[in-house]
RNA sequence: GGGUGCAUAGCUCAGCUGGUAGAGCAUCUCGUUUACACCGAGACGGUCGGGAGUUCGAAUCUCUCUGCACCCA
């Protein structure tokens, strides 16, 4: 092997080597099953660090229920992201000059295809190179046959059902893309605005009233104007009506509790077809709902002709200087209101009276008596959480998911877009509607004569009501294919909490629905990735990481051009180029795969978000190189030599040895155990820790005095490498669902010398702890080496006395397990403390620097013709304050009687004995202080 | 306005059902000993955001205040 470890000279061939052999193809064993449902990311998108982190985890858990001996599936595949995909298309036609409209929708949507075809499986190759082991065979697109089937299916039975209606309703639309939005696609966000005051005359002349609006360009629509019933300003106003200015209209001024009156002037003009709360006060009132504004949000033929043809917004300037100048502009006041803002196109979202599908989630029953929406999905949704079918890590969660349904509003599902899956719905001249899975089947279903011309909806369905399926669509559903019947429910959702509401929930609603079970047993909701000082990663920020760099590695001038080129806002390449050049004044190093893997489980603790260090990054590289080396003492020790294989052969285990074994036996516990609740920073904690401190630190160095030893015997030499490879091959295993690349490239050479055999470290048996491998006796014989050691080194260091100086040990008060101990570990003792002569001794002797090991035992370094007596006395009263603390703080709680009272007697006796202890270790000290 | 989190060593974070405050990184000192300088040995560093309460005992439970983040309206 070499002498440092190179991720990138071993990760490549290994996935090949599992993806082709079918390591990663649900295998027969084990009659349990556990699956996985990859949340299919855009399939023209690339890796990202969000999925980087979520995807780390889902193959931790995958390989880790894979080698428990479970029939394991993680299924992949693709979303085809309608709206963010058809954008791409548009701008890169409108680069040559080309709308989507000049091509028409077929060929459009050829060129959409191309763009897949192209683009397309981008993220599932550096998915690979994440070592994610995704059954890959199973691959599938929301858009290919069988999910389109299974989409279909959904539609027709929901709307046979009664659950999908068509209406014209309000709804978010977005001009630039010309089509409706759900309410979570909306960010609404504070900007500064303005307040505009218009005085509206009564038709009879009798006076006027003054409304306040933010969107001065709706007047054109105005149906009403509105008043609080307790207003008493404005009680004798109720009933008269208004000449809208500009455009003509009497409206009525009516009375609704809407109104507040202490908002504003208490006058509200009320647009009912471009507002949502005007649309409820004009469905109580009955008022007229006029449309003023085309789908690219200018002035249609409902307004005055002055205004036809203006873009909104020149509208509203128009509108503004019109009423100024008919003396009707009574003040313009700055205001900070909330502006709703499309996720995709940063455009103003209008809301818009359009015809739209809907999924029913808010009707109790139906007209004729059928379920509705409330009571056929909404409610079993809420109920599967509460009663725990379904559970949420961390819990909280539930809460957040529960609000929302609670609160729900029927789910718009159409879109005015081509890319898509298009509405299985059929219209005939007259307007009527024929929902089936095709045209003919829509014939035969509503006895259609054959002659009757039929054009299919123009609409497609929203991305998530394809994804909401994806759980059982993806396993062949609505056949009752045998992979559905293994896999759903499937196990474990990973995901974000961002898409509780878009994708999490509507995966229940229809699961339940359809498949008749929930699509999931737990939902584990992990944080945000986020850059180092804590800002989200975004291409604007121009703070965005690739996980392939991180990988691979990157130079700064890289770096540079691929965060500042393709921004939206070239205007910011400067600033970010300084940041950038900043941070990574040497670009980014190669971690490699694993190093990557293992700073995002280690970074994995519950609901929160995470900050991406690369300090944490480099640190996990050094465990890499840790493994690495520690295996090429092991080889350099146990190739080629006698590692126990022959089990007729007798093993001589040192205290070393128990010790370690049970030291991973404890550590095999606590890894399945965070397993099993979704740790995977203690997990990693954990493993990082027993390997480096205990393996590394302590064991590997203990077994050198053996095996260097001459005079120790085979069965102790045999013993020692036994353990060392078996340890170690353990801990590959252990670690393997972490970093799954390096573990199988040291598994390969160090397996066949601990007695095992297999292709591949992937499917081998995850450890398991055997409570017999732990041994108190070692657990306490170690650890008093240990402190033994560590006190010697700490003299050493602090008399400055070079580890190169030889010294003796002396040891006083040595009871008879003391005396025990110093003898049998006195190899070790000479080897980690540097000691050379270790004597007994009944009496202190003079001129030497002491430690207290465990209260009782003192050892002493001799130092005759070194000590420097003020340093030494200064270090002991700096050893003996410590102990002071410590006494005081003992002491007054073992005085206190309230304590020895309540407390547990077990607590209290350990205290008291752990006071003897320090106080005995004090009065060492300062006897030996007083020597001087 | 409603809801959910978070505030612990210089930085990033652990701390399970209340019982001696931990890790990594950074800093400082020593060391190139035959697995590893992507290393080893040692050290420094915290009245656990403020206040109150429950308790023999609170980083941990309750209340409250302050600051920050996010979600919904």
């Amino acid at each position: 092997m070499d002498k440092t470890y190179d991720p990138s000279s071993i990760e490549g061939k290994w996935y090949a080597i599992w993806e082709n052999n079918g390591h990663f193809k649900p295998a027969a064993q084990g009659k349990d099953s556990y699956c996985v449902m990859l949340p299919p990311p855009n399939v023209t998108g690339s890796l990202h660090m969000g999925h980087a982190f979520q995807d780390t985890i889902m193959d931790a858990l995958i390989r880790y229920h894979r080698m428990s001996g479970k029939r394991t599936l993680w299924q992949p595949g693709t979303d085809h992201a309608g709206i963010a995909t058809q954008m791409v298309v548009e701008r890169r036609l409108a680069a040559q000059g080309v709308s989507r409209h000049d091509l028409g929708r077929d060929e459009f949507l050829t060129k959409v295809w191309e763009w897949k075809a192209e683009s397309g499986g981008t993220i599932m190759r550096q998915m690979r190179r994440l070592g994610a082991s995704c059954d890959w065979s199973r691959e599938r697109f929301t858009m290919d046959d069988g999910l389109n089937d299974a989409v279909k299916e959904v539609f027709v039975r929901l709307f046979d059902d009664g659950l999908i209606y068509r209406g014209k309703r309000l709804v978010n639309w977005d001009p630039v893309l010309q089509t409706a939005i759900s309410d979570l696609e909306v960010i609404s966000e504070e900007e500064q605005g303005s307040m505009w005051h218009f005085r509206y005359p009564l038709t009879d002349g009798s006076g006027s009233l003054v409304v306040a609006t933010t969107r001065p360009e709706t007047m054109l629509g105005d149906t009403a104007v509105a008043v609080s019933p307790d207003d008493e300003r404005y009680a004798s106003f109720i009933g008269k009506t208004i000449t809208l200015p500009l455009v003509g209209r009497e409206i009525p001024i009516i009375a609704d509790s809407y109104v507040d009156p202490a908002f504003g002037t208490g006058c509200v003009k009320i647009t009912p077809a471009h507002d949502f709360n005007d649309y409820a006060i004009g469905q109580r009132h009955a008022l007229p709902m006029i449309t003023i504004l085309t789908p690219t949000a200018h002035i249609n033929d409902n307004a005055p002709e002055a205004y036809r043809g203006l873009d909104r917004f020149e509208a509203r300037k128009r509108v503004v200087a019109d009423l100024d100048a008919l003396g009707l502009l009574v003040e313009i006041k700055p205001h900070t209101l909330m502006v709703p803002r499309g996720d995709r196109t940063q455009s103003v979202i209008e809301p818009m009276l359009t015809d739209q599908w809907f999924v029913d989630l808010t009707r109790d029953t139906q007209a004729d008596g059928r379920m509705g929406g409330k009571q056929a999905i909404t409610d079993p949704a809420l109920a599967c959480v509460a009663d725990g079918r379904v559970k949420f890590v961390p819990d909280n969660w539930s809460n957040t998911y529960n609000q929302w349904l609670n609160n729900i509003q029927d789910w718009c599902i159409s879109r005015q877009i081509w890319w898509g899956h298009r509405i299985p719905a059929w219209y005939d001249d007259n307007g009527s509607v024929y929902v089936a899975r095709t045209e003919d089947e829509a014939r035969s279903k509503y006895n259609l004569p054959a002659h009757l011309a039929l054009r299919q909806d123009t609409d497609v369905l929203d991305t998530w009501f394809s994804s909401a399926l994806w759980p059982f669509s993806t396993l062949g559903w609505p056949n009752q294919t045998a992979e559905l019947k293994d896999f759903y429910p499937t196990s474990t959702l990973v995901t974000g909490f961002d898409i509780i509401f878009f994708w999490v929930a509507r995966m229940v609603m229809f699961g339940l629905y359809f498949a008749k079970d929930v699509p999931f047993k737990t939902v584990y909701v992990h944080g945000l990735v986020r850059d180092a000082e804590g800002q989200k990663m975004s291409k604007s920020k121009g703070n965005v990481l690739d996980p392939i760099d991180l990988i691979d590695g990157i130079t700064l001038e890289d770096l540079v051009v691929k965060r500042t080129t393709g921004l939206m806002q070239p205007e910011m390449a400067k600033k970010i180029e300084v940041k950038t050049r900043k941070e990574f004044e040497r670009g980014i190093p190669a971690y490699g795969t694993d190093a990557l893997r293992f700073t995002f489980a280690s970074l994995a603790s519950n609901g929160r978000d995470i900050r991406f260090d690369q300090k944490r990054c480099e640190g996990y590289r050094n465990f890499c190189n840790k493994l690495w080396n520690a295996t090429r003492y092991v080889l350099m020790n146990t190739e080629g030599q006698d590692t126990g294989l022959d089990a007729t052969l007798p093993c001589d285990y040192s205290q070393a040895d128990k010790w370690v074994i049970s030291r991973l036996q404890q550590t095999e516990s606590e890894v399945i155990r965070h397993f099993e609740q979704y740790r995977l920073d203690l997990l990693s904690q954990a493993v990082y820790d027993f390997f480096w401190s205990d393996y590394c630190d302590w064991y590997l160095e203990l077994t050198k005095p053996v095996l260097n030893n001459p005079d120790s015997s085979d069965a102790q030499k045999r013993a020692a490498r036994k353990t060392l490879v078996r340890v170690l091959e353990a801990t590959l295993r252990l670690l393997h669902p972490i970093v799954p690349f390096i573990t199988e490239e040291i598994w390969q050479k160090v397996a066949p010398l601990a007695g095992k055999s297999g292709d591949t470290i992937s499917t081998q048996a995850y450890p398991q702890p055997r409570a017999e491998g732990i041994c108190p006796i070692a657990l306490a014989n170690i650890a008093w080496l240990q402190e033994a050691i560590l006190a010697v080194r700490r003299l050493r260091a602090d008399l400055s006395l070079a580890p190169s100086k030889p010294i003796n040990l002396i040891a006083v008060d040595a009871n008879a397990q003391d005396q025990q101990r110093l003898s049998e570990f006195a190899p070790y003792l000479r080897f980690l403390a540097k000691v050379e002569g270790i004597e007994l001794a009944n009496e202190d002797p003079t001129q030497a620097a002491v430690a207290v090991v465990g209260g009782n035992l003192k050892l002493f370094l001799p130092m005759a013709g070194l000590i420097d007596f003020e340093a030494e006395k200064a270090r002991l009263q700096k050893e003996m304050g410590k102990l002071d603390v410590e006494i005081e703080k003992l002491t007054g709680k073992l005085n206190h009687s309230g304590f020895v009272d309540k407390a547990p007697a077990a607590l209290v006796e350990k205290e008291k004995a752990r006071l003897a202890e320090l106080q005995n270790a004090k009065s060492n000290l300062e006897k030996q202080y007083a020597a001087f």
